[in-house]
DNA sequence: ATCGTTTTGTGACTTAAGTCAAAGGAGGGG
DNA sequence: CCCCTCCTTTGACTTAAGTCACAAAACGAT
């Protein structure tokens, strides 16, 4: 059971057998369908998640219109780190965008594991840097690249978001607009 | 000595006196002028820095052009977490925008107070949520806000950028290019 | 299969921003 | 104080992307 997440635990930090049953004692399982929400704006996140199974979006509202900011798959951590660090309600969304299944850890739970051995410290810290790292490449995809470099660019490095996310949840993410993307798909291709 | 480091330390978690005073022993102190290369690409980023006094920004070369991903100011953390986190050679250079003063803290040594205090561990995982929320807050200025906006956006929010920062580093820090950036400060003052 | 909803594509038009080139201005060093 | 360098502004032109409106296609549920 759960060998998925303790394989991505160790591509990160071997993890020993009674950190393992530890861990494992703590999570909850939740199944959601597609468009069903995880989070909800006004919800404060109160714990990370591990997708089994399944893709995820997660998006704002800005002037009624969906922003997408980020968009998770099977063996990604996700959590709305706003609201979780800062225990304050979340501005953002997390919405099935396929049947998913996900283990759910709980904040307070986390912060007992932190406590109690030093590779769930170097994991948190490991995530987190992971985190950081991530949304840094995708600030520089937006700031020096042009609409159609960046639909590029995620042609060659993430073509699982071609695949797999709805051109009009990857506009926005790319900064924009439904029409421009499809006609640079259209060139494109 | 040192007081304000403690006071931004004691923003996050209050730290004990003798936290204190093992992490006062470990810090190096080092000066730059104006221009002076803190971390240059290529090097390894073996640590991180509390910029005491003064500004610097963070950028990288792309197709010869320098693009700006960051810029700080007395009383921040930096690093360039990428190369810090991984420990591969930096693709970013750091550079000091006005004479300044910094404090250094070791990889190796920072990790010892990750073991000798539970106070350490927090203050990381703290640090690191903040530079994540701020790197998914610069990502969203840049996904969904035209030039224009975005320029708006840091006269509101962060006007110490636009006294402080050339506008030719805050155009690409923006992903505005120069001659438009001039053009939206003249547009709207 | 069919209907209804959601998503994607097209056309026509507008416009803000990019590019290239050159001129002004500001600031520092000698 | 003057020169040189660096930074910012301006002009003229081009173009890619935004917008609005609508059509087509894909998808799901019954």
């Amino acid at each position: 059971m759960h060998q998925a997440l303790r394989a991505k635990l160790e591509e990160t930090l071997k993890i020993s057998d009674e950190d393992w049953n530890t861990f494992e004692s703590i999570l909850y399982t939740l199944e959601v369908k597609k468009a069903d929400y995880i989070l909800k704006a006004g919800q404060i996140c109160n714990g990370i998640y591990f997708l089994r199974e399944g893709a995820v979006r997660t998006f704002y509202l800005k002037d009624g219109q969906e922003i997408n900011i980020s968009f998770n798959f099977e063996n990604d951590f996700l959590r709305e780190i706003e609201s979780l660090a800062n225990d304050q309600p979340s501005e953002k969304y997390i919405q099935a965008i396929e049947n998913s299944k996900l283990f759910y850890i709980e904040k307070s739970k986390l912060t007992g594991l932190y406590q109690q051995s030093i590779f769930f410290q170097e994991l948190g810290r490991k995530v987190l840097e992971q985190l950081a790292i991530t949304e840094q490449k995708y600030s520089a995809l937006l700031a020096a690249n042009s609409p159609k470099e960046r639909y590029l660019h995620i042609l060659q490095h993430k073509p699982e978001l071609i695949h797999r996310i709805p051109l009009q949840h990857l506009a926005s993410y790319l900064g924009i607009s439904r029409e421009s993307l499809s006609r640079i798909r259209k060139r494109v291709s």
